[in-house]
DNA sequence: AGTGGTCGTTGACATAGATCAAGGGAGCGC
DNA sequence: GCGCTCCCTTGATCTATGTCAACGACCACT
């Protein structure tokens, strides 16, 4: 590692909008129809966006991290981000990998309590946490799309809770390929063959494994004929249904 | 196992209320001010009474199981909840320990994502989900309450996969048994010496372990002095500095 | 084209925790 | 008080996954 991170130079937390910059209006949104803003009218979406700025991330470069003062929620538009907690000695669990709709940075204290880095080069929306506050008490819809985001962010740690404390590391990699492609599905990104650009040791770090293991396993599941491996960091799942029972122990 | 499970034989979300059964008012309730009622004035609460009823649960019965209809939501008024999945062969992950001022059965589907179990004999308030949903369109500070359960919930369950996923055996004893401690403590329970009801099966399909490890583990924490097992289940922290440094791994 | 770095794969070996097995103690019904 | 059951504890052994190590592929620079 150089002995100056260029990447921890500056956060998208801090980052002022440019005055003036031109910014392409929520009604374009890629994300318009499946995010927070999708029970807003025209009209009301108008208001909504003088809150919301458009910033960037490029692969690799962190976009928050846990303890700093939590000013902003973002909404990804574009790209792959992953959050992250650590502990004192290193050892980290990837908690999420957040694709276009997504939303993050939600915290009851004043700091995050996660860490979130960009994994491919990203797009978000950002929103003043303070100006949201001030959003949701004009609509409530939108807060009530809040809580559904929420309670569904809340099944789906449940069943992670299940992956990493009782599944198998075949079950998890199988878990983790179905679950990823159904997610890009809902989203109408390409769900087979999908999209795998984080690395071997992101997936470890999110399954509760080691790289090693990760890398074994998808040897498995090739040889077996589950899944192929295609350039590009492409998977294809050409027996969903093997993977299915797999993910599933049966 | 008696050839017929008396304790499977009803359902608190099926059972209608007594008409005409007295109960104590909202405004005696034991946790009236820590859980989603508490932003309510007098008056709203009466008005907000009016969709509750009063339910208790032996220890060992189920309250409500994963995919029946999520008819009712609740609130632990007294006592303690495990809630878990399973997965086909019982595997089993419990990703939660509920106590009063909890709340359980948040759904997004029209069925319950897990299962919900008494651990000791337990008082719950229970809410029809459909007569809920009105009432949070009447009292958007309940609902502006509930985002804010369901983004602890969401902290803390990432906490959760950070140990399921990371933490050693020992880190994981030492993690949970401060948890519940921490967590009894803002409830105003006894949290040192604390009562541990859970079987140490419950306790290790908590943390993603064996029950022998979890006895192991159990009797290594005695041994060095951190801990003592008290009569009735009660377990003392005789060293929380230690535990402290044993649950992050120093 | 050469070089250095990162990442993925594979092999050999180590180990934390699971599994299998046995016994002890507390609570409960009779 | 007796026997039954359930739960907890402890010991012996096994194994899935971690650790350590080597190497090849790919990519970005020069």
């Amino acid at each position: 590692m150089p002995p100056f991170d260029i990447k921890h130079a500056r956060r998208l937390a801090d980052a002022q909008p440019r005055p003036g910059a031109p910014q392409s209006p929520c009604s374009a949104c890629a994300v318009r129809n499946i995010t927070v803003c999708a029970p807003l009218n025209p009209l009301e979406l108008t208001e909504f966006s003088s809150i919301t700025s458009k910033s960037t991330a490029e692969a690799g470069h962190p976009i928050f991290d846990e303890g700093e003062p939590a000013s902003h929620v973002f909404n990804v538009t574009e790209g792959l981000i992953k959050v992250y907690k650590l502990l004192p000695d290193g050892r980290r669990q990837v908690t999420g990998f957040l694709i276009a709709g997504d939303f993050l940075g939600l915290a009851n204290d004043e700091t995050y309590a996660y860490s979130a880095e960009a994994v491919t080069g990203a797009k978000l929306c950002r929103f003043s946490r303070k100006k949201l506050e001030g959003m949701l008490e004009r609509f409530p819809q939108v807060e009530r799309q809040l809580l559904s985001v929420a309670s569904h962010e809340l099944a789906a740690a449940q069943e992670q809770m299940l992956l990493l404390g009782r599944k198998t590391a075949k079950e998890k990699i199988a878990s983790f390929l179905l679950g990823l492609s159904k997610r890009y599905e809902a989203r109408g990104l390409s769900s087979n063959p999908l999209h795998l650009p984080m690395s071997r040791n992101d997936i470890g770090d999110y399954l509760g494994l080691t790289t090693e293991t990760v890398s074994r396993t998808f040897t498995q599941l090739k040889s077996s004929g589950s899944i192929r491996l295609l350039p590009g960091s492409m998977v294809e799942l050409t027996d969903p249904e093997a993977l299915e029972d797999i993910s599933e122990g049966v």
